[in-house]
RNA sequence: GGCGGGGUAGCUCAGUUGGUGAGAGCGCACGACUCAUAAUCGUGAGGUCGCGGGUUCGAGCCCCGCCCUCGCUACCA
């Protein structure tokens, strides 16, 4: 009973600084994805760059390149490179300059155009370069400095230009009443609830419509019937979603791979959950699946900024703990769906008690007495009923947690098994048993009941720690690649039947931690 | 201003539709054990559940007011 399951990253703005807030939703959405292949599911993770836009003309241009030049550079230094240090098993990676996304956008606007969603209309406002938006009175506040005396962005603290243009509009207005039945009727849709509070009550307000292009540069999609125009970026971008996935030009793949689910930030879930579907309507697709918006990661109380400089490169996490902690500590730490508190302390203090100390000890003490007390040979009988309804117990509430976006809960049920594991083996006390020889029988089965719920451990955190799963795996005679074993069915793994050796999964750290 | 989230043990947070004396993890203290990465296991340490009212036999969970904090308010995770 195996299904379909395409999942999305947003598309990163390519002249951003990959920071820990966007590896948060790449190793997230890895983590959703990895999770399905294992189920067995048709499995499609989709992630890439957004790169038009007035603001990446202007940098290409400070940097003595194109903006092809200038984008091309990134993607390869900056963006590619973070999704290979986290390692990220997406099946795909789209950026905005493809022509496979221009040609599906263009089909796209036609269709909105001939069904009668496009209008041409002019709109004066008060523009951003740093925003990239329009700014409304309340966005401005008086400058200093050489500003003295004009009003400036209130984010970038310059002055912005009236622009008047004639631009095309998307009929957003016409949709208010179909969006609110989408979220009464799929209460799911929008996740979690007070995201879905939240975009209701936007919508609710009433939707004006959207001016979806752009004359005054030309870094951008032209809009078919218009060359003057391109289209606007975010409209734009929106569509990667489905351009990636064969829309317009192969309709066979589009229907296996379309509709999605898409993880993203809570604070760009409202175009996710209010334009995006609108735009999905007018075109006669299907509506995504699920809009998840994840909270933000805050440093010292705040809001992770880049602006503020508070952002944290994801290197400097991995260099000191790897990147299979750092996958752990955000899959864990943090409830998915709330805000979550970073901090190097916190980091430290998880990794050592939780995977040094708890997994990884585990791990160690359980493989040497099987080594010590069995020579090495894992006693073939069945686990205590205790610890094989603990594992059986464990698997499904981790599973279903998936279902839910409940990461933290799913690893929490996997570490279920290792704390509890660590208990029975101090109840137990196998080297005790080892000296009695009446005891052996006993002994064995303590031991095989370890080995069996650390197998079940490896299988269940496989999709978050994919490489010190598979050296955990094999450490106790797991067969083959613990990735591709049937996660729902992780209580009933069988292995060689003889442990190996191996070095500590996650030594303890005593340098100290950087400063925050 | 409007909308939304928070304010619970030193820290990070759980707390279903109100009901046994308010919880977990970490940290801390003490004890046990020795298979193990000086790891593990057990016990304990007593927080006005932001403030003030109200409803109720009974409220951290409901209502009113207030304070503080964070985010959003139309297109940067």
């Amino acid at each position: 009973m195996s299904e379909r399951f395409t999942v999305t990253t947003p598309i990163y703005y390519v002249n951003d600084v990959p920071h820990i807030g966007h590896a948060y939703n790449e190793v997230a959405t890895d983590v959703l994805a990895r999770w399905h292949r294992m189920r067995g599911d048709d499995t499609w993770m989709l992630t890439g760059t957004d790169e038009h836009g007035q603001k990446i003309m202007r940098t290409a241009a400070a940097n003595g390149v194109s903006p092809q030049e200038w984008t091309d550079r990134l993607v390869e230094t900056a963006w590619k490179p973070q999704l290979e240090l986290l390692n990220i098993a997406n099946d795909d990676f789209i950026r905005t300059t493809e022509e496979r996304h221009k040609a599906g956008v263009r089909i796209f606007l036609e269709r909105l155009k001939d069904a009668g969603y496009i209008y041409h209309g002019e709109f004066e406002g008060q523009y951003c370069v740093g925003c990239e938006e329009y700014k409304t009175a309340n966005d401005l506040v008086p400058g200093t400095g050489e500003f003295e005396g004009q009003l400036v962005c209130a984010i970038h603290s310059r002055p912005i230009e009236v622009v008047r243009e004639a631009n095309y509009f998307f009929k957003l207005s016409e949709f208010g009443d179909r969006l609110l039945a989408l979220y009464d009727e799929r209460p799911d849709y929008v996740q979690p609830e007070h995201v879905r509070n939240e975009v209701r009550q936007f919508v609710k307000q009433g939707l004006t419509d959207l001016s979806i292009s752009r004359n005054t540069f030309d870094w951008g999609i032209k809009v078919p019937w218009d060359e003057s125009h391109v289209v606007y970026v975010w409209f734009e971008a929106l569509l990667n979603y489905i351009t990636a996935n064969g829309y317009g030009v192969d309709d066979e793949l589009f229907a296996r791979r379309w509709p999605a689910v898409h993880i993203v930030g809570k604070d760009i879930a409202r175009f996710h959950a209010v334009i995006w579907p609108a735009m999905q309507m007018a075109a006669g697709l299907p509506i995504s699946e699920h809009v998840f918006g994840h909270g933000w990661l805050l440093v010292g109380g705040e809001k992770m900024s880049k602006s503020k400089a508070t952002g944290i490169e994801p290197r400097q996490i991995t260099d000191v703990f790897g990147v299979d902690a750092f996958r752990y500590y955000f899959s864990s730490a943090i409830a998915f769906g709330s805000d979550g508190s970073f901090s190097w302390e916190d980091l430290d203090a998880r990794y050592h008690s939780e995977l040094a100390n708890g997994l990884g000890n585990l791990a160690s003490r359980v493989i040497a007495m099987v080594h010590k007390y069995c020579d090495g040979v894992v006693p073939d009988v069945a686990p205590d009923d205790e610890i094989r309804d603990l594992v059986t117990d464990a698997v499904g509430r981790a599973d279903s947690a998936i279902d839910r976006f409940a990461i933290d809960q799913a690893v929490d049920a996997a570490m279920s098994i290792v704390e509890r594991l660590n208990g029975y083996i101090t109840e137990q006390a196998p080297w005790v048993l080892a000296k009695d020889e009446a005891q052996r029988d006993r002994l064995a089965q303590v031991l095989a009941s370890n080995v069996h719920g650390i197998g079940a451990a490896a299988i269940l955190l496989a999709p978050i720690m994919p490489a010190s799963a598979q050296a955990l795996w094999a450490a106790v005679g797991g067969e083959g690649e613990v990735l591709e074993q049937p996660i729902r069915q992780a209580h009933e793994w069988r292995g060689t039947g003889r442990v190996t050796t191996v070095p500590p999964l996650f030594p303890r750290i005593e340098q100290a931690a950087p400063a925050a």
